[in-house]
Parts: C-alpha cells; sequence; structure tokens
DNA sequence: TGTACATCAGTGAACGCGCGTTCACTGATGTAC
DNA sequence: TGTACATCAGTGAACGCGCGTTCACTGATGTAC
C-alpha cells in the first residue's frame, strides 16, 4: 500500500538512470554528461528520462547530492570513535575519504574540482555537502572535551575571522575555541590540498608512493591539529 | 629580415585568439570552449583558425602552457629574495599565486582543477608546470642553507618515499633533507587546498573574510615550514 | 629594380554528428464506485 | 469482484542548434633571379 508496484519501478529506474549517469561521468566528465547517452544506455527513448528528471541539470544535481552523501557516509563509517583518540580518528577519516575519491574519481571531480560551468548549486546540495567536514569537526569536538587537542598556540586571528569562527563553532563545533578551529580549517584545507593534487595529476613524475605520502602528510596534519611538537608523536 | 610583416602579424594574430580563448574559457569553462567561438569572435571564418592552431586540443595546450606560465612569472615575480627570509618570502608568494587565481578562475581551474575530460597534456607543459613548484623550493633551499630552516622534526618517512624525496632533492631543491622537503610537499598542498577550496566555492557561507583567512592559514603553514613552534612566530 | 613563381592567410560550403527539449500518441497500471 | 475512468511510463518524430574538421578556392605577401 505505501508504494504500489509502479512506485517501486520508478525508484528502480531512477536508480538505474542514476549508476549509469554516474558511469558516463567516470569515461567523459560531467560537462559533457548527455542526458541521450544515458537514455541508451539505459535501453530507453532520450525523451523518457524526462519523466524521472525535468532537465539535465537535475540529473546533475542528484549526481552531486549522491555524491557528497557517499563520501560523507565514508567518512563517518570509518570513524572508530571517540575512545580511539584523535590522531587515529583523524587518519582513518582522511584515509577513508581518500579511498573514496580515488575509487570514485570522477565524483569527487564533480564536488570538489571545477564548478560545472553554467551550473548552479541549489539549496538541496547544501546539506550533504557539510556530513565531511561535520565528521571531520567531531573528531575536533571530542578532543577539544578530552583535553588532547590543547588551545596554546598563537597565530594571531583577526577580528573578522573571529566572527566567521563562532558560525562554524554554532552549527558544528560547540566549544571549540577559534585558535583550535582555525586549525581545523587548516587541517581541513591539508586534506582535499593532499587529495586533489594526488588526482588530479600534479603529483605524476614526483611521487611514486602515492599511500605512503597521504599517510605521511596526514600524520603531520594530525600533529598540527592536535598542536603537539611533532617530535613527541 | 628576422622577422617579416607577416610573421609578426602571425604571431599577433595567434595572440589574439589566445586571448579571446581566455575569455571565453572564463565564461563557458574548458569543456565547452569552441574553436567556432572563438573564431566568431576574433571575427574570422571557423576554418581560418587552422592556420593558426592544427586542432582544438593544441589551442587548449597553448592556454594550459600560457597559464602555467602566467602563475609561475607571478610567483618568481613575487619573490622578495633571500635576505627577506623564509616567512616573508613564503607569505609573498603565495598571496601572489592566490591573487592570480582570483584573477584568473578558469584559467586556474584549467590547471589545478579536474582534468578536462578526453585530453591528454603533452610533454609540452611539463616544464611551465613546475614554475610555482620551483619558486617555493627556492626559499626553502635558501632557508636551509642560511639555517632558518631545521630538520629536527620526527613524522617517520617511508624508505620509498624517501627515494621520491630524493628525486625532487636532484632536481629542484639541492642540499634540503628529506623531514624538510616533506614539510615542503605539505605546506605546497596546504596552499593550493586552500585556493581551491575558496575558488571552487567550498568556504561560502563558512568564511566571508577571505584574505584573513587565506592571511591566517599561510601563516601557519609558514610556521610549519620552517617547523618553528608557532606560538614563537 | 622588376618580373615569375611559391608560399601563405583567409573564405565559404559542406560532411556528419550529437545535443536538450517538446509534443501528440499508445498502452499499461492504478483507483473509485 | 467488475467496470469506467484517470494517471502514468515510454515511444517516435521533430524542432533548432552548434560542434570539429576537410577541402577547393582566391588573393595577397614574400622570395629568387
Amino acid at each position: 500500500m505505501a508504494t504500489t508496484a509502479r512506485a517501486r519501478v520508478r525508484t528502480e529506474i531512477t536508480n538505474e538512470i542514476k549508476a549509469v549517469a554516474r558511469r558516463r561521468l567516470a569515461d567523459e566528465g560531467s560537462a559533457a554528461l548527455s542526458l541521450r547517452a544515458v537514455a541508451r544506455e539505459v535501453g530507453m527513448v532520450s525523451s523518457a528520462v524526462y519523466r524521472y528528471f525535468p532537465s539535465r541539470d537535475d540529473l546533475l544535481t542528484a549526481l552531486i547530492v549522491d555524491a557528497y552523501d557517499a563520501v560523507g557516509a565514508a567518512a563517518e563509517a570509518a570513524d572508530p570513535g571517540k575512545r580511539s583518540g584523535v590522531p587515529a580518528r583523524w587518519l582513518a577519516v582522511t584515509r577513508a575519504v581518500r579511498a573514496w575519491a580515488r575509487a570514485n574519481p570522477q565524483e569527487y571531480a564533480l564536488i570538489y574540482g571545477s564548478p560545472v560551468p553554467g551550473y548552479r548549486a541549489p539549496e538541496a546540495t547544501i546539506d550533504p555537502a557539510t556530513r565531511v567536514s561535520a565528521a571531520l569537526l567531531a573528531i575536533v569536538r571530542d578532543g577539544v572535551e578530552s583535553g588532547e587537542i590543547t588551545s596554546d598556540d598563537s597565530i594571531a586571528i583577526p577580528r573578522t575571522l573571529r566572527r566567521d569562527l563562532a558560525g562554524i563553532r554554532a552549527l558544528l563545533a560547540d566549544g571549540v575555541p577559534d585558535e583550535v578551529l582555525a586549525r581545523a580549517l587548516f587541517v581541513w584545507a591539508e586534506m582535499f590540498g593532499a587529495i586533489s593534487l594526488e588526482l588530479f595529476g600534479h603529483l605524476h613524475n614526483v611521487i611514486t608512493d602515492f599511500d605512503a605520502h597521504f599517510e605521511t602528510q596526514m600524520r603531520r596534519a594530525g600533529s598540527v591539529l592536535t598542536a603537539q611538537d611533532p617530535a613527541s608523536s
């Protein structure tokens, strides 16, 4: 009753269209993603896709939302939880994000690469987009609470920036002081910088052991986050 | 004699085509860059462009090479030189890279964003691509030489990674020990991570004072690079 | 300095292609009584 | 449980479009003697 046969089939086909679109994304990139090609591969006529997605952009939006949700879920699932401590959790979660990115490079590019030209992200993408950040900030929050992360460094933080940090704190980082939050943003950029440089080819001919490189970089990021003297980690 | 009138006109028109292509890139992104549209805007028939660039991909390559050269030149020009010291030089150069990126967002996306699907970068792009890295590593090299940068931290560096670092040292970082080189790669990723997150919209609704944010992050990166206790900087 | 020939830039038509989207339609599935 | 009507999924043709690239051509610029 809740779901008629027709409704069940509808969500199945919707998912199939998205799955095919995701695969085509991997081949050709987001700008070249074409409704007609997807329809062809699904085995329906191109106009039939309009029963499921009102336009190409809506299909793209669905893929973006799914990608944010997938990487967010991967990050959440990888977190070993409070009692594992900040450095271990940080390593586990960043590893998971990178693993997802390597497994789904075009989806990673879709959400963290150059914006799709002419595409305006609708509100529906905002919430899923914060899942990874939320997972990382949960680690920071717990670390502050447990005393693993302390707040005694002194890179000056300008007043305008403190306002921005207060906004983040209110949403996702209750009790995390500005100095720590600034470090959290720092390692957040480090993680995406490291993954993007690797995936977008900038380590080519520079690094051969990508795993070891990422691992080393994230260990250092972890020690910046906890503000430990790296020598003691 | 060296350059005939015809040759002079030829380089002028080549440059005009590139300039128009660059402007169109800003509007529509690299995947949508079309020879016909460029030709139209330059005021010639589409087939005439083939006198200057044998294909669309060659035009793209020219734009990529120019972009790498432009950001590389900006980085080099911003370096105040040896006697200014590592932190000041690091800040000056990273600021210049970000300023260039903000002024030329689509060109930045072209070289540091998602790779253009189906486009294979030819060898000609490799050299210009290293200019920014070379500028940054020059700072590191001088800092090691002067003693501003020391090598006493202990994030473990695996053996395979040491081989990679040796390769970098041989090319661009004579005399820089592995530990310092690993830190250099770390802050390099931080810089591109920070710029990419900002330009690709991931700080939207998070940070309002982008300048202050970047400045703060790069100060911290500078102190990681010199391995100073951030409290003493 | 003047002429004959070769090189080159730009034209315009054509090739074959794929795209997003609309629309009137058929036939199957669901709903109300 | 059976019938009449409404809803929906999918079809196939068509719209108007822009793309990259090729080709035979014209006319202007450069070169050799």
